[in-house]
DNA sequence: ATGAAAGCGCTAACAT
DNA sequence: ATGTTAGCGCTTTCAT
């Protein structure tokens, strides 16, 4: 067991601590020959620093968390892999947090920037809200954001523009012929849910088609919640020959719900999601959705962060949104079966 | 920002600081009143301990890491959620670890136990080999292990009957009427790919059926491999009418070749896999598969090596073996489409 | 270029 | 039941 002390490495090459210290941390100060000797010592006796000593010392800990709502979607984790791979990178190590959809394990999981495990934490989507959110940030805890902003000076954001997302759906949609188009929010009160409708609106506007509340259904961003979703539609008598749902999970909600009550897709219902999560691509028909720069927006955020924890300059840019893709495949296409 | 320390705290509760440490501890030691008055100069102070300190001085972080091949693949992520919660119920914290398929990787997370950054590892199946995991025991860190098994006393192990389930697997095959079954195994030299290779031997002895080398073709696990190693049994002129893939990401990529030479599955192809990834519910056809209890076995192991982490009795079962359950899906049955 | 020594914030042994 | 104090293993000033 390496229960070894920087002294023993010390006592071993004979030199101090502090040499051996140096030597551990790449200080320019250290001759060469000393260097080769206490790298030998090192590795004869299969020395390794022992973190807890190192981060209560130097104050850091090189180490950021993610906090995620279900790393069993893939929007989640092909994020932390973007994240992942930037902060190796630049030598910071990474604690993924699965909160399991649970506002209580979520603020369980803030302790870690608390209590000092890590150096920031970066939430994707949380459950949170706002102001929670920029409490934090006012009490000096370094904090990043995926796929929301939050008006705070401290706190980047990367995001995609979630109007204009919509708005090319829904025109995508209308272009395919379709004049009544359902919509499946997420959480009401999620940004994300909100800008969709805010796009999907704008596109109806733009073609001149009349908005209909009774077409709009909440399915808390989950598979069981876009079933009944859609399940309340129909009860309510909705008419509709489209539906574009905020996420590709309340998508899969649909198509189990359709199946189930021999609604073909696209043939009888054309529909549309977000995310292009894993699933889409295999389920039947293909599912149109749109693509969102998943990895590429984790290791930006990464980035950011990382830049702003060692900081010393101005604060920098802040917001930064990406590009999403509409990917259109059979589920909304009328030729296409 | 919270800054406080514990002197902090004593000083503002008039108390020292062994008192406040012991309210933190909940130790029985301390008068109710005490530790009233302690709590508030807490709450007011909003006083959070020193992680890095704590560990330090106590030699322990009440932290498991787990280390994964990929956290894309629902096999992992749902083995991770049964440890993750095994290990909060019993106050630990849990670090997922991302190796990304890469070797290197793994190697450098198992420093997060030489470090001292976690009390134990869990492995999920790494690419690492017996010795190498068998080193780190025998250098007295702590490891369990999900999927495999290791000829280590100090190892617990969970898994399944491999041997077991794919026998099951081709017996269900050869119930359906099929006489030339092709295998696809995974890495070479892990067990998995052995003892399922094991397991459809036996079903084939048992039903007096002969074995053809020339059907075992090797798709290292992932979907690629198994698009691949498929292409290759049909260029050499494998004849077969069912396919046994070692694991779903395999027999995806069998789908997806199939249904570029628009070969139909079940109708001219059976397929069986391995794991019930998600994904194998969603595509067309719906993947026959087996079952693994992931959860419960991330549950059991986490509990298992907390057990040890805090044993000082004698060392108790090591191997724990759960059932796994074939789900006949229709890729697998000739009168199903 | 190297060393001596203080101290990061906490726990636990010991004293009372 | 409570307090005093040593020390966990490291980094970093200050001295040389």
């Amino acid at each position: 067991m390496t229960d070894n002390r920087i002294v023993d490495v010390a006592r071993r090459a004979s030199v101090s601590v502090a040499t051996v210290s140096r030597v551990l941390n790449d200080s320019p100060l250290v001759s060469p020959k000393t260097k080769t000797k206490v790298m030998q010592a090192i590795e004869e006796m299969k020395y390794t620093p022992n973190a807890s000593a190192k981060n209560l010392r130097s104050k850091k800990t090189m180490t950021l968390g993610v906090l995620v709502s279900d790393i069993l979607i893939s929007y989640y984790t092909e994020i932390i892999k973007g994240i992942e791979n930037a902060a190796n990178r630049l030598h910071y190590k990474l604690i993924i947090c699965d909160a399991q959809n649970e506002k209580d394990k979520e603020i369980a999981y803030m302790s870690l920037l608390m209590d000092r495990t890590v150096d920031a934490m970066i939430l994707v989507t949380p459950l949170m809200s706002d102001r929670e959110i920029a409490a934090y940030a006012d009490n000096g805890y370094q904090i990043g954001l995926i796929g929301r902003a939050v008006d705070h000076p401290d706190i980047p954001c990367v995001l995609t523009d979630n109007v204009k997302l919509a708005r090319e759906v829904v025109n995508h949609l209308i272009g395919q012929g379709h004049g009544e188009i359902a919509f499946l929010s997420g959480y009401a009160d999620a940004i994300d849910s909100y800008e969709r409708l805010e796009g999907y609106m704008k596109a109806l506007r733009d073609a001149r088609l009349p908005f209909d509340p009774g077409l709009i259904e909440n399915g808390n961003f989950n598979e069981t919640g876009g079933y009944a979703a859609f399940k309340r539609l129909l009860e309510k008598g909705a008419r509709f020959t489209a539906i574009f749902a905020a996420n590709d999970e309340m998508a899969i909600g649909v198509y189990r719900a359709c199946e189930e009550l021999e609604i073909r897709i696209p043939g009888q219902l054309a529909v549309v999601g977000v995310d292009n999560e894993r699933v889409s691509k295999y389920i039947t028909p293909k599912m149109s959705t749109v693509e969102q720069p998943k990895y590429a927006m984790g290791a930006l955020l990464a980035e950011k962060l990382i830049d702003r924890v060692n900081a010393s300059d101005e604060p920098a840019e802040r917001i930064f949104k990406l590009d999403s893709q509409l990917m259109i495949r059979a589920s909304s296409q009328s030729n296409v079966e």
